[in-house]
Order: C-alpha cells, then sequence, then structure tokens
DNA sequence: AGGCGCTGTCATATTAATAAGACAAAGTTG
DNA sequence: CAACTTTGTCTTATTAATATGACAGCGCCT
C-alpha cells in the first residue's frame, strides 16, 4: 500500500511503540514472563516522553499482553490461548453447531445496484447490469466476527426476500432456487477496518481483518454469487492441514481433506 | 483486539475518512468512474475541514483508488488490477520460475535463543528448551513481499550454516539433514505491520499483512519448524479453487487439488 | 463570454498530542 | 529498617493536527 512517494510515518507515536512491543511479544523474541524494561528505560530507548510510553503500555494491557504491578515493573503475560474459533480452508465453521454455539445473522443493508467494476467483471455480467447487494453481520453467541458483503446477479438475487436473506444462508437459498453452485474461486487476503465496519463488528478502526473474495459460479460457468467477507482476526481464523507429498526433489504439500463432520 | 473497554477512536480524523472512502470503493458501493462529492461536501458530510479531507484524498491518490482533476472534481479510478502474485493454498509460488520473475532473500537475523512460551508448545518441546531463530525478508524482482520468522530445535538447527539459509529453503535444509517433513498445520490470520517489519517490507507503518502461521512435523510426530509468515496483500495473496462436493442436504466445498506446476 | 463549481494553495486560529518534570504509593533489595 | 526502583497521577510547556477562511486557476455548462 505504500504510495510512490514511499513509506510514511502517518500514525501517532503512541501508536508505533504499541506496534514495536507488541511485535517483540507475538514473534516470540520476548519470552513469555519476562520482565519488560521500566517506563522511563523504554521512553529514552525509543526517543519518546514517559506519557507515549505510558499510553502504549494501557493498550497492550487491555488486551491481556501484558501485566502491570505497580513498584515492580511490567512483565510479558502468559499468552491467552487466541483465536476461539476456527474454519477449515473451505470456510466452513467447523463443529459450530456440535459444541452448543448459537450463531446469529443481522441483515444491514438489502437493496439492487448497478454492478461496479470490479464486481461485474469477476461475475461475468455484462456492463452496466444490476444486481442484488446485501451486507451482513454473523455473530456467534452474540459477538459479531464477520462483515459480508454479497452481490448476486439481479436474475437470480429476486427468487428470495430480504427476511429469507436475513435467517437463511445465501447458497442455500440459491440452490433452492435452482441454481446449481459447482466451483468457486477464493482469495484470502488482510485489510484495515474502516469506521462503518468497525462499528458493526464492535472493534477498533484500523484494527486488522482478514479479508476473504469467493466468486461462486454453477454448472453452466455462470457467477452466482460474489461474497465480500471480512473476519475479526482474533476471534475467527483459517486452518488449513497439509501433508508432504511426492517424491525426491519435485516434493511438496497438498492440502488433508477435511472429513464434513 | 478490542479491549475490555471496548472500541475507542485511536486514529486521527484524517486516517479515519480515508478508511471510510476506501471501503467504500473496494466493496462496491461507489461504481468504478464515479464521481465523488466535493471536498467542502465531504466535509460536512463526515463532519470535518477541508484540509483534512485533502489528506485523505491525497491518501488514496497515491494508491491511484482515485483521480482527481482540478476544476472538475475526484473521481473513483478504474480499478488497477491488484495482487500481483498469487500462492495456492499450500503456500507455494504457483508459476514463480517459468514467469522469469527474480526471487532473492535476505537474511536479518540468526541466532540461538530459549524458545517463548507460544513457540515450544507448538512444537511439543520441553521448558528452556533453546531453538535456532531466524528472520527473513524475501523479495521479488528487488521488491520485498514477505517477513519469515522461523524457529527450530537447536539439534536440527545445528545441521546448517548462517550462509546457507541465506541462500536455501528452510525446509530443503531440513530435508538434507535427513528431517522427514510429514504433515503440517497451518493458520491463517491478519495483523499489522510493526516499524521494524514496516521498514523490512518497505511499506507503512499500521498497513494491514497476511499473517500465516505454519508448524512442521516429522513422521515421528516430533515438531522441526515453526513459521511465522507477514505478507504485504499488495504483493501477495492465498489463492485456492473450491469445488462443490456431496449430496442433497449434506453438500459443502473441498478444496480443488492444484496440479503442481 | 460569462457564471458557476471544483481543485490547488496559502494564512491563521483552535484544539489535541506529546514532552518534561515533580511527587506519592507500592515493590524490591541490601 | 532504609535505600532504591518502578508504576500511578498530576501539572505545565511545547509541538503537531485540525478548523476556518480566503483567493487564484481550471473545467463545465448555458
Amino acid at each position: 500500500m505504500a504510495g510512490p512517494l514511499g513509506p510514511n510515518t502517518d500514525t501517532s507515536k503512541t501508536h508505533k511503540l504499541y506496534l514495536t512491543l507488541r511485535h517483540s511479544i507475538v514473534t516470540g523474541s520476548l519470552p513469555g514472563g519476562a520482565k519488560f524494561p521500566s517506563e522511563p528505560d523504554l521512553g529514552s530507548l525509543h526517543g519518546v516522553s514517559r506519557v507515549t510510553v505510558r499510553r502504549a503500555l494501557d493498550h497492550l494491557e487491555q488486551e491481556g499482553l501484558v501485566r502491570r504491578q505497580p513498584g515492580a515493573g511490567t512483565f510479558v503475560a502468559n499468552r491467552p490461548e487466541t483465536t476461539p474459533f476456527v474454519a477449515d480452508l473451505a470456510n466452513a465453521l467447523a463443529s459450530i453447531g456440535e459444541m452448543g454455539r448459537t450463531t446469529e445473522v443481522r441483515l444491514l443493508s438489502f437493496a439492487f445496484v448497478s454492478a461496479s467494476n470490479a464486481i461485474g467483471q469477476a461475475l461475468l455480467m455484462s456492463e452496466g447490469e444490476t444486481c442484488q447487494r446485501s451486507v451482513r453481520v454473523r455473530l456467534i453467541d452474540g459477538e459479531p466476527f464477520s462483515y459480508l458483503v454479497t452481490h448476486v446477479p439481479s436474475s437470480i438475487g429476486e427468487t428470495y426476500s430480504e427476511e429469507e436473506l436475513a435467517s437463511t444462508p445465501l447458497l442455500f437459498l440459491l440452490e433452492r432456487s435452482g441454481v446449481q453452485a459447482q466451483r468457486a474461486h477464493q482469495t484470502v487476503s488482510a485489510t484495515i477496518a474502516a469506521p462503518e465496519v468497525a462499528h458493526a463488528l464492535n472493534t477498533d478502526i484500523g484494527s486488522p481483518l482478514i479479508s476473504l473474495t469467493r466468486v461462486v459460479f454453477d454448472r453452466d460457468g455462470r457467477g452466482v454469487e460474489h461474497l465480500h467477507a471480512l473476519y475479526r482476526p482474533d476471534r475467527y481464523s483459517l486452518k488449513m492441514d497439509l501433508v508432504r507429498s511426492g517424491k525426491a526433489e519435485k516434493r511438496h504439500w497438498t492440502p488433508k481433506r477435511q472429513s464434513p463432520a
């Protein structure tokens, strides 16, 4: 994302120091339970005042990454076993019903719009064609974890109602309407929470999000669904098991098929 | 990442507005080529002054997301075909040699350290055991795109030298030493660029990064490698093809096996 | 041509972020 | 216990970010 002017230092000193300290914890260069340098030392080490050091440590303390003890010092907390909900590589929440968790969907937007360039091309639609655009938020145990923007060609998008979309998985509605989803193309990336998304996911503006784009095609090769999903990485992560296969110099990783639950 | 105190608005107004506008472009709510509201209008719409509106638009212009025409207005640029390098779900850069691209590796750090809590547990190591820690940056055509932190149990890590690691893939070195890698567990998430990482990847502090953690085990179930990789999403993304399989109500997505190039 | 709206640029006032220092309370060490 | 260190809290000066307003140049429309 660096522009032609090269990297800049847009963020505040507090945030920069927070990221530096957080990185030293998460990459394991600071063992768990280790003692931080004192606040004045951290200030002189990084060339900032003690006020900003405290603000950075406040942030780390809120996340549970450090533990502060008045008079003693600041220590690296033992990692609190992160990423509660894990999905397999096909992006299906594994064993979600078996664990007694409750899921919920909120429909934030439902409208028919003209397809934008990128989405129109991905779905192989002709120029100016309209499609059904929806924005949903998924919650698990009352906590939001995913923000979903879907686009469906209007001819298909007219086969279900707003209420149905709020209660039923989209792919289920499509297959009910006779659409035969066959293959999908999926891309995983990372992005930053915009204010609107941050509010919907109850997280901070500018916090990192997993970005997943999936385009689904039917048996005739027509694009039937374009999904743009944003996940909170602290509540959701993508997991996959790999096995080493092939012989000699041609060895490579191949995905291990998950047995459907 | 929201703390127990709930979401805060840590970031600057300029950055918030930048994220809002960027989100409206990337999710397709603003079609390509569309005209933005004028700078004064954007200011009153979002409750900020025109100075910060200009700074937000400057950022978008640097990234090529908008095009500004003095006297006319600001327009959404046609998407510039993003994500040049694409890897398959097993994280192997597909057809990297065939395309005539040159790859390069820079070794930033090479040391034997005591394993931190999280990494020691992942590799099934006993408490206090030492491991070999390395930090590398991979470049393609001279541009950095990945930041790799690897941990290997010291017994295995002593079978190769610093120079070898700087020129040879780690897994190759391991298998040369008799290690028989069999299976791996991989988790994909998202994070934020700390100053040190941002500098190494030539990107902005606080910009989003794909986070991939891979733990490799050998035939005897021993952990042999812990990889923590960070990727620039504008230069690298994870792709996977899925096929719809199963019958009737039990349909689900399964990964399509990539044919090794 | 002329009116209008938009971006580019500058100057200045106001507000938020940071720096610098002092002090009390709590913990550690001898 | 006594000296020392560290975090918690406060006050004040300095610096950076933002708000407000004005004006020139460019482009579109009638």
